[in-house]
RNA sequence: GGGCAGGUAGCUCAGUUGGUACGAGCGUCCGCCUGAAAAGUGGAAGGUCGGCGGUUCGACCCCGCCCCUGCCCA
């Protein structure tokens, strides 16, 4: 059987660097796991690697839905699954590359997700606006304590899809994370490990120089294409300051600050459910023989 | 050289007619997270209140001197 690899860590740590040697030495393709790198015209701003820079290795998952499109981890779950056992029937090694942790999660874990009902969601999310996150929570409690009783008052969206699962099945609510078990056989995850505050100086950097590569042009070009009315797309971390900016309600600078500032808050979060992944194997950042460690993790 | 304003948590700032700093936002750290996850959300740790002296039962708040910052006058 194959081997399954999967590149993690925070962002601009170096993942998809190493995703490519990985996926060269073991001859495999790579596979994203970002949640905004599947969509068309999100180039600049997700770090996308251009295809220039790909080294002829496949890349899958990249370029999937226009930016009006919203992206959900059960969908993604479903097409990565299928990538990889297309992988596996030819006998290629899919190298997940990603710092979403949920999509990585959803596609290495059993995880089900249970349906959702548009209508539902809206009526909810209407009743949220409109009453507010303390007394859905109260609905919530009579329907389903115990999930009432894991999701604080505060949190609107949880409690709106707790909510929603409910009216669906039924059935209650988990309002907590399956356990970390694999969906499949011979899976190895490779984390990159960064010291907070290289990573810092990093984020920093990578962003200064999103700018000077014409970021604020893609994203002027994607608010033609409609990204202001996506669901999903324009919330990603420094598309939505500079439509911001564009609108004039901050300054070109700002958004820069701001994509900064929110990038890093964005990393130490990835980073902190990655560290409690004990399955992973953490290979330095910087370390010149990282390459060879991460193979050896792998089994290869 | 003189005048004015200001020096309170890592940062930006509240605050007390003198009675143990109610601090806030941001940052930091830790946690939660099942169809928006680059999103959403909870908690914790941080302060010699510029320095030294004085007045007082008691001062971050009053007085004196000094240091630093900004502005104004010369």
């Amino acid at each position: 059987m194959v081997p399954i690899v999967a590149v993690v860590g925070p962002t601009a740590a170096g993942k998809s660097e190493l995703s490519l040697e990985l996926a060269e030495r073991l001859g495999g393709e790579v596979v994203n796991t970002d949640a905004m790198q599947v969509y068309r015209g999100m180039d600049i701003g997700t770090a996308k690697l251009p295809v220039a820079e790909r080294r002829g290795i496949p890349h899958h998952l990249l370029d999937m839905l226009e930016v009006t499109e919203p992206a959900t981890v059960a969908q993604f779950q479903a097409w990565a699954r299928e990538v990889i056992d297309d992988c596996r029937s030819r006998g290629v090694s899919p190298v997940l590359v990603g710092g979403s942790a949920l999509y990585t999660r959803g596609v290495l874990d059993r995880f089900e997700f249970p349906g959702t009902d548009p209508a539902v969601r809206a009526q909810l999310e209407q009743d949220l606006a409109e009453v507010g996150p303390e007394a859905l929570h109260r609905r919530l409690a009579t329907v389903d304590a115990e999930a009432a009783a894991r999701i604080v008052p505060a949190n609107g969206r949880r409690i709106v899809r707790a909510l929603e699962v409910i009216a669906i099945t039924g059935r209650p609510f988990t309002a907590t994370l399956p356990e970390r078990t694999y969906y499949y056989d011979h899976v190895h995850q490779v984390g990159v490990d960064i010291a907070r505050p290289v990573l810092d100086e990093r984020i920093a950097l990578r962003v200064q120089r999103m700018w000077e590569h014409g970021f604020v042009e893609e994203v002027r070009r994607l608010a033609q294409r409609g990204l202001r009315e996506g669901r999903t797309a324009n919330r990603a971390l420094g598309y939505q300051q500079v439509l911001s900016y564009l609108d004039g309600e901050i300054t070109d600078d700002e958004a820069r600050e701001q994509t900064i500032a929110g990038t890093r808050r964005f990393a130490r979060r990835q980073d902190s459910w990655f560290r409690k992944d004990r399955r992973i194997t953490w290979v330095g950042w910087d370390d010149p023989d990282r390459t060879a460690h991460a193979l050896a993790a792998v089994g290869a």
